[in-house]
DNA sequence: CGAGTTCTTGACTATCTCGTCCAGAACGTA
DNA sequence: TACGTTCTGGACGAGATAGTCAAGAACTCG
């Protein structure tokens, strides 16, 4: 009936996103994402409204996709808890290590320009921080309930704890610390971790 | 000889950092700056240059700051060590909790807006996180000595770690998490520092 | 194949923003 | 007091930037 989109909007998202992470909200220009994308202004307009409506539309997904994964590497049986956590916590930590651009991470950077003046940043991240927290707190739980982990702390503080740490990693990943020390921060992290 | 100055060099590099800490980099306007102080933009320009010169006068005003606050709640006999390192840590929750405004930490913001692409704010930041983990590694090797932390942990390990969580309760709270919650994550993290 | 609808392209506007510049002001010195 | 120097305030210019718009293209259905 009418003339169909000659993009795909995933991988439209997908460009946007790759300029909002490189240059920040405030930093990338509407023009920066219509010339990487291929699009004219147009059709971005047309197809996602502005600039900061797309921004929420590749934020949201980016959140969106953040809190999946973690709930993969994390959720499974008791038995194997202590050692997904451990993995889920190495794992970030080469993530750290491996983006030797110093890119950072979506989230800490969105959060960090947008959220005191954006309540809809505000909003989805403190949700997500939320949702890495409750993810955390029930691998560890399993990890305790499988006496991998000392019963006697409160899972939820526990699951904070290394929320925070792993918040801290990609904090100092930004700011060019060392590969070995980010991997000897994680190990530190679980090595503390009570046992019974 | 000449005209002499007629404001406080220090007192607009503090209106200028609150204005780089309110809206970021990109997003302040040297107009904004200027309303700000007060000053013209000639005023602005003869005395600090251009835009990204003042940003760094600021910036590394700041850090300086930030590493000697540090040092002098860290530094002192190894007796008192451990409760220093308390004392520290939880200042930094009680200093997250009472930033309503989620203005957040401009070395957090300042290095996730900017550290990618900007060598100098990298450079900063990168000098910034080696002080404040040789302040908190030299209170816990303190810590150790005196016997109220187990003294086989590297101490440099273990306050990589205690800047990870400092760092991530910083992130946390710009998240909008809960001051009950950052409250309990710094006392978890004490807590999990093992004992002899 | 024609009509109707939506998409595309890129020129265009209005505003914003950095940095410059200059005329006049303020000060110390001779 | 007159002069030279530096500072001040704000107007100005060049270029950037968000968002609009109109003319034509592409497609489907009748």
């Amino acid at each position: 009936m009418a003339r169909p989109r000659s993009f795909d909007e995933a991988a439209v998202l997908h460009t946007a996103r790759d300029q909002f992470w490189e240059t920040g909200y405030a930093g990338t220009k509407v023009d920066d994402i219509a010339a990487a994308t291929g699009l004219g202004k147009g059709s971005l307009y047309g197809a996602f409204g502005d600039k900061h409506a797309l921004f929420l539309r590749v934020f949201d997904h980016y959140c969106g996709e953040a809190a999946d994964g973690t709930r993969r590497q994390l959720e499974g049986p008791d038995e194997t808890a202590y050692r997904r956590l451990g993995d889920h916590v190495r794992a970030i930590a080469e993530s750290v290590v491996a983006d030797r651009a110093r890119r950072g991470c979506l989230i800490a950077k969105s959060t960090a320009e947008c959220a005191e003046h954006d309540e809809a940043v505000a909003t989805r991240s403190r949700q997500l921080f939320h949702d890495l927290q409750e993810h955390l707190t029930a691998c560890i739980a399993g990890a305790q309930r499988a006496g991998d982990i000392d019963p006697g702390p409160d899972a939820a503080h526990l699951g904070g704890l290394v929320l925070a740490v792993l918040r801290g990693l990609e904090a100092l990943g930004k700011g060019g610390v060392e590969p070995a020390e980010i991997r000897a921060i994680a190990e530190t992290a679980l090595a503390v971790l009570p046992k019974p």
